[in-house]
DNA sequence: TTTAATTACGTAAACGTTTTCGCCTAGCTT
DNA sequence: AAGCTAGGCGAAAACGTTTACGTAATTAAA
């Protein structure tokens, strides 16, 4: 470690205060340029970097914030979290990852853990487990926080999310233009906005087009892929849909490998349509028709949006940020 | 904000010395067990956390480690990372996250940011960019460094990677087996030892079973998805290989596109293979066969390592950590 | 009974910054 | 010549911990 090279370091070695070699180094008024120059061109000299732990200690300022997520081995959050990181990047700010697994306790114990001045803000998309409205409420109101995808609703609090209820009545409408009567939902997110607004949009499209929506069967996501085949095949042999649409991404290995295993033929027997972040939806046997949210978007318009409140800039207007979702049909809906 | 809730005020309260209430909290030896409840439980009901910066700037330690890769939106470093952070959790430890985009710079600039006392250590997965073997070198004596998958060689430090010679040479026996002669590399991470040892597994193996190695044809990976398109279906039409190795999963849509565009079937007209922690593979057309490293089990195994280092606990033996990678038969090499 | 050891706690310095406040000088203004 | 202003800098406190050291009271050893 050599001796450490700090302000004091710098201050001795330059016949000056410590108090102005900081204020050097933060640029302030008060230096003279050459004064300033000395010292910057010691401190690169030295390879001097501040003391980020004292610096915040101080400061109350960390350039840190945190990332809540369920998990991080999922399509949609790691093109989030890469959208973070690069903003993050860009404004200086380093990067704390979390992952909850859907469980509203771990949720809450990381968040708890946070709010000693370990970061100065936090994103998070909640777990799907259980809705607690009331700890969002007090936490919003102690740092800076932004929500994406997976948000509290009511809460003043920025929400980045998508047009899910839209994207979902449209890809419905998608699927009884080519023929289907008996669509079946697979329902996950159901405790969430995004998950209700999702169903709500499939019943709201059978509605319009005359189809019994009371009558169409449900699937709810389990977190056990053989439940989930499970429940799958019997949906299939019971109530022989025409159409599965597919709430979230879990679903589709179980769909898929249903379908083979009961000999159904997608598109032919069954269409399927998923909402996917997955990037080899198109080399499916047979593709598959995807709703795809604009992950990578939503993570960089989310860390912009908490960077601007942690600079104290205004916000342009709205709390509530809504992106595009995009329908690509493929042959799983026989396009 | 109300009054912080620090050591101070946990002291006022229950009149004794801030030393004492210190003490109490990391449990030390020196307080009494009635004293330790008095300060435990008037903790527990104020909610006092310790202030993590203050406590970093004295003790030199921050619980927090730092994971630079290239970047998160892989399917194996979003897996590598969940194990990291689960093992994280368990050591009570923080993660920040850092991608460089293959970008050697960026790299090296993270990794010096950090040396200012940020991280206690880093968990690294290095860019293919280029080879600096001097910088590392230097740098694993200032701080504690584990190596995962894309390792520096030869240098003091744990790495932990997979079996990549071995199983690219069993996976290109398995082509031979097939009945293929005129095998096509398509070749990744050219600059690391990952890169090197799959290359060479596959020439040995070529080799071993009296092919001639030299002419067998290669495509270098772009950084670029038409290009890679491009050269491959330059590769098909001009060397008519009968199987392609794909030694990244970068390579497996512009493979399968450009076998598509040309009417080549998989797995009649030309086999493929590749490595991949794709989860859809056997979803795919055809299903593909696959190289899949245990890149979760990476994450856990490397991040286990770090916190032993951290902890001074003696790590088992070998420095070098080698993890088998499976190699799973399916239609693509027409199984 | 004296001395040594142990237990339980307090004092104060230290970690490396940032920031308030005050001081000094040079250059103006009257 | 006296008074002002502003520019440039330094002294010192503060941020909330941890920890080396000291000390008083109690217990054990002699």
């Amino acid at each position: 470690m050599a001796e450490a090279v700090n302000i004091k370091r710098l201050a001795q070695e330059l016949n000056i205060s410590i108090a102005t070699v900081s204020k050097a180094l933060n640029d302030s008024y008060e230096i003279s340029l050459k004064t300033k120059n000395r010292v910057w061109t010691l401190a690169k000299e030295l390879n001097y970097t501040p003391n980020p732990a004292a610096s915040n200690l101080r400061s109350h300022k960390t350039k840190t914030v945190a990332v809540i997520i369920p998990c991080v081995a999922n399509n949609f959050f790691s093109l989030s979290i890469k959208g973070i990181e690069e903003i993050a990047r860009q404004y200086g700010y380093h990067v704390l990852i979390y992952q909850t697994h859907e469980n509203i306790e771990a949720e809450v114990a990381f968040t708890n853990s946070l709010l000693n001045g370990r970061v100065d803000g936090i994103l998070t998309s909640v777990s799907s487990s259980e809705y607690n409205s009331e700890y969002y409420t007090n936490l919003v109101k102690k740092i800076p926080l932004v929500f994406f995808d997976r948000v509290y609703e009511n809460l003043d609090a920025v929400k980045v999310t998508t047009d899910d209820y839209e994207i979902a009545f449209q890809a419905t409408e998608h699927l009884i233009e080519c023929g289907c009567t008996k669509i079946a939902y697979l329902y996950g997110l159901e405790n969430l906005p995004a998950g209700k607004a999702r169903f709500a949009g499939y019943l709201d499209a059978l509605k319009t087009h005359g189809i019994a929506a009371d009558e169409q069967p449900v699937v709810k996501y389990q977190d056990d892929e053989e439940l989930n085949l499970q429940h799958i095949k019997e949906l299939l042999k019971e109530y022989k849909p025409d159409a599965l649409f597919s709430s979230i991404e879990e679903f589709i290995i179980p769909a898929y490998c249903a379908c083979r295993e009961m000999d159904l033929k997608i598109p032919d027997d069954v269409k399927i349509l998923s909402f996917s972040n997955l990037s080899t939806a198109k080399l499916l046997s047979p593709s598959l028709t995807t709703i795809s949210q604009p992950a990578f978007e939503i993570g960089r318009e989310a860390a912009k949006c908490l960077f601007k409140i942690l600079n104290n800039k205004q916000l342009d207007d709205e709390q509530n940020i809504i992106l595009k979702s995009v329908l690509t049909k493929r042959e799983s809906t026989g396009c």
